[in-house]
DNA sequence: GTAATACATAGACATTTGTCAATATGTTTT
DNA sequence: AAAACATATTGACAAATGTCTATGTATTAC
């Protein structure tokens, strides 16, 4: 995963509408109209919302007739965790003593 | 933590140089200096990514004569991957059967 | 076949964001 | 005291973003 998909994946979840959504997909599958019953924004929002949520890798949908089915794709997921955890984590063997202004 | 505290946490991350300035504390504490050598922008804009990733907790200043040394704060990233893996997480104890489009 | 439902697309608009140049503030060095 | 260095603040601007209305496209129901 490159710096500028994890960027990408942030970006999708600065939204407090799309953390909503990716938190009632959490309990499993969903379709769109539901997903539209509990957010208050209009159906084409809710539609580019998917889109960014889809295009980043977190959301996958499933078309079931005139029913788009979006579930959360867990590997994507772990990859991202897999970042977080890396950059978040201290490391003795990677510190560096080399700072400019270290005394 | 409250969804809009974990969208600032995403917003902040969701910048390719605020991430490169994240991935390099992660080797430890470093001022303001030496990240502006590794990174393409001008001052005023590296003052200004340090202090959206300040703003929402990731990262922690220490003042030391003239220098600004910044930290990750581990805290912080381990309460975000928390909310992170929860929502990922599949839960079949929680998954809710009563889709709108479920047949 | 007509109406209703679920979703996408296009265009508009106000707000936010990343960036810079200019300038200010505080600290160290000479 | 003056110069140099590290950082913050202000104001400007182009680009990106979230939202809406209007409209289009499938699919199902009557």
């Amino acid at each position: 995963m490159t710096r500028e998909e994890i960027a990408n994946i942030c970006k999708a979840m600065s939204d407090t509408n799309r953390l909503r959504i990716i938190e009632m997909l959490t309990s499993g599958e969903k379709c769109g109209c539901e997903l539209l019953d509990e957010l208050q924004v209009t159906q084409p929002t809710l539609s580019h919302h998917m889109k960014v949520l889809s295009d980043c890798g977190l959301v996958s949908s499933r078309k079931d007739g005139k029913w788009h089915h979006y579930t959360i794709r867990h590997e994507c997921f772990a990859e991202y965790i897999e970042y977080i955890a890396a950059v978040s984590s201290h490391n003795e063997q990677n510190r560096e003593m080399s700072c400019c202004c270290s005394k």
